[in-house]
DNA sequence: CGTATGATGGCATCACGTGTCATCACTTCG
DNA sequence: CGAAGTGATGACACGTGATGCCATCATACG
């Protein structure tokens, strides 16, 4: 498969990112990029369903990847550990080499409200995968959709911890911080009108 | 002020309801919208930032009155309790009146995927809202985040099981079902391998 | 060598969204 | 009571995003 130029999608992307950079998101027209990648307009939209799309390639496969991540899982486990496996799972790997990559997008997705409303887009649908593959794992419907979303906020906390961290610090570090965190918070507010709230 | 017709965001809010009804999203045009609502294609895009949000007329005003309502909040509570006291007082308020507007908005937004986008964004910036609304109160910016996006994930839960079950349920009673989900969703998963997940 | 397949180029077209200026209704003030 | 001011709307032009349609070219296969 991929006869002329097996890397169209990649040329594309690279010539995005770049000229993002450079000019802005709005600047940039989808003929713009194309040029630089040496393709048409019209290839760019065969591609990519959008202008937004050309940032969230690498995502594609996140979906399909958490989903087998979960099916893999061990055992007599309950919905939120089996998230939280999964997403350790992710945080464990070879995603730290990323760092840099990950951090240039992230300026650029954070210049524009649309782009950041693409990318709760594709959050969402992560969520989505990992509850369609709990309900499959014979969890209960809403105790699939609610440790779901439970885990996107998680993993989207920690890595922005991770991002915004200095860098001898590991994503699976923040994850486990945040999920520290989240067991603190969910406790602490059970019938207990002492609890001191944390000073600044 | 509102001199001609004071209300020409809200006629071409029902007029862009009814028609995205009728015909669909992507086959209704802004000057279709327009017409019906007696204006032009330019003063529909000086009440509204784009076609997607007409149908958020409703929640523009969602974070300041959430701010408000945090900010009012008994004090010496844990961000957790606060953020669920904010949530409860709006679960509580007039909006079980309005169940067969929010039904038939969302239907429209769950038939195209640039709506539900948009409607990630807003719940995004009313969670943003409460995080800030907690670090004015005092609380910590990684626990203010957290408890917000927890909180902005509870009251979408609740909402649409509300939403989807009988109508005698009020929404009341299922953020703090979704309350009770969420508490023992994350106390099971606390070191114990033979906790039993949930059976169909 | 001829044909099939699939990606790309080129063109036309429509809808979205914005800048700009004119117009009209209503208010305010002399 | 009339004139200037304010603010919403109408009208027009224009660039960009996005899609449908068909031609073209390179590669794979028989």
């Amino acid at each position: 498969m991929a006869r002329w130029a097996p890397d169209a999608a990649l040329r594309l992307e690279r010539a995005a990112i770049e000229l993002f950079s450079e000019r802005g998101y709005t600047a940039t027209t989808v003929p713009d990029i194309a040029a630089r990648a040496g393709l048409t307009t019209r290839t760019f939209f065969r591609h990519f369903a959008d202008k937004r799309d050309v940032l969230f390639l690498r995502e594609r496969e996140f979906p399909a990847v958490v989903a087998g991540l979960l099916a893999e899982a061990p055992a007599g486990l309950d919905p939120m550990a089996l998230v939280l496996h999964g997403l350790e799972a992710v945080a464990a790997g070879d995603l730290e080499r990323w760092r840099g990559d990950i951090l240039a997008r992230r300026a650029i997705v954070r210049s524009e409200p649309q782009l950041r409303e693409r990318e709760l887009l594709k959050s969402a649908a992560l969520a989505e995968a990992m509850r369609d593959a709990l309900v499959a794992g014979g969890a209960a419907d809403d105790d699939a959709a609610l440790a779901a979303s439970v885990g996107s906020v998680l993993f989207d906390s920690s890595m922005e911890a991770w991002l915004r961290g200095p860098d001898d610090v590991t994503l699976l570090t923040e994850l486990r911080s945040a999920r520290e965190r989240l067991h603190r918070l969910v406790s602490a507010q059970r019938s207990d009108p002492s609890a001191a709230r944390a000073a600044s």
